[in-house]
DNA sequence: TATTATATAATAGTAATACTATCGTAATTT
DNA sequence: AAATTACGATAGTATTACTATTATATAATA
């Protein structure tokens, strides 16, 4: 059984919602791939519309800016996230294994096969949201975003992760910063990994593993201290 | 007595070195607080070289872009903190003591009356790099920045406090990814406690303190388990 | 069926941004 | 004194980031 899954997302991100037509799609699908490809820096509306055959004019019909657009597709990856954590931890008794599971899925091992969607490439949402998502609230006008809901996907992750640190260690001081940290370090170290591989303790072999036990070791010892 | 300390900048991020001319060292000092006030996206030459009474092309002698200008101050920020956690870890015998230092030194909770510059303001710098330093390595062309040695003095402070973990722990196996989350988690948790608060566990008091003793308590839970 | 409304995208712009090439003047070297 | 170099100003261009208006297709209503 095969199930299409479409997050409610925050309808203050975009102008036209992209999902109820052709073009909306093809903004989306080939969005993410455009901007997996150039980076937010030189990624452009008129590429973008280039790319799908219509003018730039249609695309801003659609969103307001790029940041916007990126704003959407980083929101699409947190709802995601959260909706795995919560699917793949559902009804464990073993509080340890929870915390172990979100961990493979934040550094991207876990199996995605029962989540698909037509215009949306996870690999390539995964990879766009490590090199820019924090893009989205590093700006001036975080405060008004904040104020507008964009980060509500991020937060719930945060709190959904929280709470199993709770759940494992009700006496631990910092379950929201702990569990801020860890969805920020499966993302920068796997790019310090990558890209600036003396950051990093595993560098060498580009092991996803390594990672992985990394954050595993932090967590686990602070929650156990 | 006061010294000025120059750090040794890379001269590949510069066209003119900007220490050598009033100009540059106006294009320094006004640069921090345009960037610190506008942010890096709406930050602009023209506008710097409005701001200094000179034409935009003359900004452009010295830096090739506005990233290249960013990088130059992270640059000096990150020299600055290596040389800070140096200078106050010296000759002391108690190694969790140094590593406490170098954590106080990292949430800018030390005095920074030794070190004195003209034109850059340190706390300024401080603010510029929490909200804009990522940007400069996040981008799609970190492996040609790298090979240029950009990111020295960010590996180097991080190399430095990888090191105060080893001398705390020799067994400890991920010095460097601990090293370099601790850097990045002071930047990002102080960046959430003020725009972002619920994802963190100090959003309330908004307390430098608290951040310090949880990243105290993320480092040494690490390294002792 | 004809008319009206609505939705959608194309055309054609503008202002700002991010540069670059060239020129003139002042200082320095030969 | 002549030549070289350094420096910044002038005057551009291509691209980016939008916006206002117009045209067309579809759907709703009379």
């Amino acid at each position: 059984m095969q199930w299409e899954l479409h997050p409610q997302m925050n309808a203050k991100l975009y102008l036209k919602n992209p999902d109820q037509t052709e073009t909306g799609r093809k903004i989306i699908g080939n969005g993410i791939t455009l901007l997996k490809n150039l980076g937010l820096e030189l990624f452009t509306f008129k590429k973008l519309a280039d790319r799908i055959g219509v003018t730039e004019a249609t695309v801003y019909r659609y969103f307001e800016n790029k940041y916007k657009l990126l704003n959407y597709l980083v929101c699409w990856y947190w709802h995601w996230m959260d909706y795995q954590v919560m699917f793949n931890t559902k009804n464990l008794s073993d509080d340890r294994r929870k915390i172990e599971i979100a961990i493979e899925i934040l550094t991207g091992q876990s199996s995605r096969e029962n989540f698909n969607n037509q215009e949306i490439n996870f690999e390539d949402l995964h990879e766009i949201t490590i090199a820019e998502s924090s893009k989205v609230y590093l700006t001036k006008h975080v405060n008004e975003d904040n104020a507008e809901e964009f980060f509500m996907p991020f937060k719930s992750l945060c709190n959904s992760i929280s709470e199993l640190f709770v759940a494992y260690n009700p006496q631990y001081q910092y379950p929201k910063s702990l569990a801020s940290t860890l969805i920020e370090m499966a993302q920068y170290q796997d790019f310090f990994m990558n890209h600036l591989p003396s950051l990093t303790d595993f560098g060498s072999q580009k092991d996803k593993k390594s990672l992985k036990n990394f954050l595993g070791h932090l967590v686990f010892s602070a929650l156990e201290k």
